[in-house]
DNA sequence: GAAATTTTGGAACGATCAGTCAATATCCCG
DNA sequence: CGGGATATTGACTGATCGTTCCAAAATTTC
């Protein structure tokens, strides 16, 4: 019976994430990712086949785990709109640090279809569950009753880089608290 | 006496920044630039000293024009908020094609002072202008009295970038349009 | 103990990289 | 018109790239 393999499958992969979200692809040289993986270049090759389906793999699993804060966070909270702000919240959090989703978009626009196909589910997923919590958030009255709910998600999901974006230009907590709140007051 | 170029240095430089647009700094290569931009490479390196300078010189001219136009639409207009609303319809209009600024935002954060020195001049001189117009808008009763005209002014700016990847993901001209309207009505 | 697989790490492949070099060409002033 | 100064051309340099190959050693499990 075959050996096992020796190294952690997906803290590999977050190794070669992080690699890739500071230095993008083109950026990141396969000696990068080895050494920041912990692993022979035989083993990437092996298990993940090159350099673009590490990339592919790398942000299938980051756009999924950001999803899934992002949702988490958005159930969060006695009132939709307190679901609203918690994913903001984070976004904040997080806006000093290169966003692998949004250096992809950047990258390789949409001339990559497996990366694609990665990103416009997730951003479907995304836009379905804040829709449907904009809908509560109206019916709560914290959100305009009149306002499009799809038009709203959309714009909630475009503030995301902007924040991000601000936030590796520099710009404080304050200002990023600042920036959230305004985007939430475009839907009062 | 010397011998004169033969080549327009700016228009030189257009083509290089095409180039960096699409492909990013890592992602081009001298070959690349130099076909584009129509000159030997030793012309590359006489010019511009090294393929950083010459992306530091693309940045610099991208940055100027795009601060320029993004003030000429924003004096545009009978009322201040007319401005504010051209400024975004051309951010609207270029939504889909590359950034300069926010590649090497992605790509570089602020780990190259010379990078980030550019960005953070443009970015002030904008925000400057931006909170100017927009105190005029709230003479003229456009824009909510109460409202901090910088952190206005530094929304409006993120709004950019958020605008500009969603126009990348894809997003059509009446979703951006969307965006757009969402962004001002947040300073309602 | 053997079969099967993984790991190690050097070597190699073909290509490409950023930047340099030298020969040739060309401009313009005295 | 010639020479000084610069521009252009395209080959070249040393390094690195992504990826494959290889063989020895290691490890797991039956």
């Amino acid at each position: 019976m075959a050996r096992p393999k020796e190294f952690e499958k997906d803290a590999a992969l977050d190794a070669a994430t992080r690699v890739f979200r500071e230095r993008g692809f083109a950026g990141s040289s396969a000696a990068d990712l080895t050494r920041a993986m912990g692993i022979g270049r035989q083993s990437l090759y092996d298990t993940f086949g090159d350099k673009a389906q590490l990339y592919r793999a790398a942000l299938a699993r980051y756009t999924a785990q950001e999803t899934e804060a992002h949702l988490a966070a958005l159930s969060t909270g006695p009132r939709a709109v307190d679901g609203l702000e918690i994913l903001l919240a984070r976004v904040r959090a997080k806006a000093g640090e290169p966003c692998l989703a949004v250096g992809a978009v950047c990258e390789f626009g949409r001339t990559r279809p497996e990366l694609t196909t990665i990103q416009v589910a997730a951003e479907r997923a995304l836009a379905a569950a804040l829709a449907a919590r904009l809908g509560e958030a109206q019916d709560e009255g914290d959100v305009a009753p009149g306002l499009d709910v799809g038009e709203a998600a959309a714009f909630l999901i475009a503030a995301i880089p902007g924040i991000r974006i601000a936030g590796r230009r520099g710009a404080g907590a304050a200002q990023l608290q600042a920036l959230a709140e305004l985007a939430l007051r475009a839907l009062r």
